[in-house]
DNA sequence: CCTATAAAAGACATTTTTGTCTTTTATTAA
DNA sequence: TTAATAAAAGACAAAAATGTCTTTTATAGG
C-alpha cells in the first residue's frame, strides 16, 4: 500500500501536529487531533497511548488534560516513531525480505537498496518531531489530506 | 514489518530466480523455486500466478512445463514487479499518507521524501530481471536466508 | 487413449492490521 | 464530595495479508 503503514501515517501525523500546538504549552485531547489530521478518533487513541507509554508524547487525564510533548521530546528524531510502531527491521532490514542484511551474502539489490536506506535513515534521524511547528502553525505545511 | 509486503519480497526473489534458470532456457517447477528462495509454496504459487497473468513471467501446465521467462522479459525492470504487487502509491504516493502528493500542499516531509523515493524509482527502473542472471548462477548472490 | 506431471483455480484457515464501541481510571474544578 | 472531563484500557469486529489444502485443467509422452 503506502510507504509506511497507516498505524505509521497517523502516528507521524499526530505527533507532528501535537507538537506544533504544544510548543505554546496547548494540550489537545484526542478528537481534536483526529479531526486536524484525518484519522479515526479510537485508533488513533491506541496509537497515541502506545507512543506514550514510549516516552515519545506525554498526556493528563482529566479536564484540561489531553496530549502534549516536553520540550525536549522536540528535539527527537522522527526515527523514534517509526521505529517504535514499524520496527527496526523496516529502516535495517535487506530489501528483498533475506534474514538480514549482509556484506558477505548479499541479496542481489543490496548494494543499491543500502544506499537507499541510508538516506531514508538519514532523514529520519535528522528531522525532528518538533522542527515544522512554525510552518505548521503559519498553515505552509499540511496534515490532512 | 519490512520494507516491502512479504509479497512483494518473494516475488523479487521468485523472478530472479526463475530469470536466472530460464537463462538457458530451463523452466523450473514451483516447488523447486519455493525450496530455493525459501517461501511457502502454495502462497508463492498464488503470486507467480497473478504475475503469469500480468505477462511478467511465463508459465505451461504438464510434464516439463513450469514458470520461465521469455529473452524480452529479462529486459523489463523490477518496477513492474513492485506495481503489480504494491500498487503506484508505494512509489508515487506522499510518504505520511496525505491523498496525494504536491508541491501547493506538501506534508511536512516533502522535500526530503520526495527525494529518497526519486532515487527509490531510480533504482527500480534502471534494474532489470535478468540483470542479475550470471552472479545468481555463479553463487555470488543470494536468494534464500 | 491413458497416465503422469505441473500449473491454475478455488476453498478455507490463520494472523495482522485497521477500526469501533464501551467501561474504567485519573484529574480538575465547582 | 461531586460532577464533568479526557485518556487508558478492554472487548470486539471488519478487512487485508499470509498461508494451507484440495480439486481442476492443460500438456507431454508412452
Ligand atoms: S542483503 Fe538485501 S539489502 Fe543487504
Ligand atoms: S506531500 Fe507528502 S511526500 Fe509530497
Amino acid at each position: 500500500m503506502g510507504f509506511f503503514s497507516k498505524t505509521c501515517e497517523y502516528a507521524l501525523r499526530a505527533v507532528m501536529y501535537i507538537a506544533a500546538q504544544s510548543s505554546d504549552g496547548r494540550k489537545v485531547g484526542i478528537k481534536e487531533v483526529a479531526d486536524r489530521i484525518n484519522s479515526p478518533a479510537h485508533f488513533l487513541g491506541k496509537i497515541l497511548q502506545n507512543l506514550s507509554k514510549e516516552g515519545l508524547i506525554q498526556s493528563t487525564k482529566g479536564p484540561q488534560g489531553g496530549f502534549y510533548i516536553e520540550p525536549d521530546g522536540l528535539k527527537r528524531p522522527l526515527a523514534d516513531i517509526v521505529i517504535a510502531i514499524e520496527g527496526t527491521r523496516f529502516l535495517n532490514g535487506c530489501g528483498m525480505g533475506l534474514s538480514y542484511c549482509s556484506q558477505e551474502n548479499p541479496c542481489p539489490l543490496h548494494d543499491d537498496f543500502k544506499e537507499i536506506r541510508a538516506r531514508l535513515n538519514i532523514m529520519l534521524h535528522k528531522t525532528t518531531i518538533g522542527q515544522f511547528n512554525e510552518k505548521l502553525i503559519q498553515g505552509v505545511l499540511t496534515l490532512n489530506k
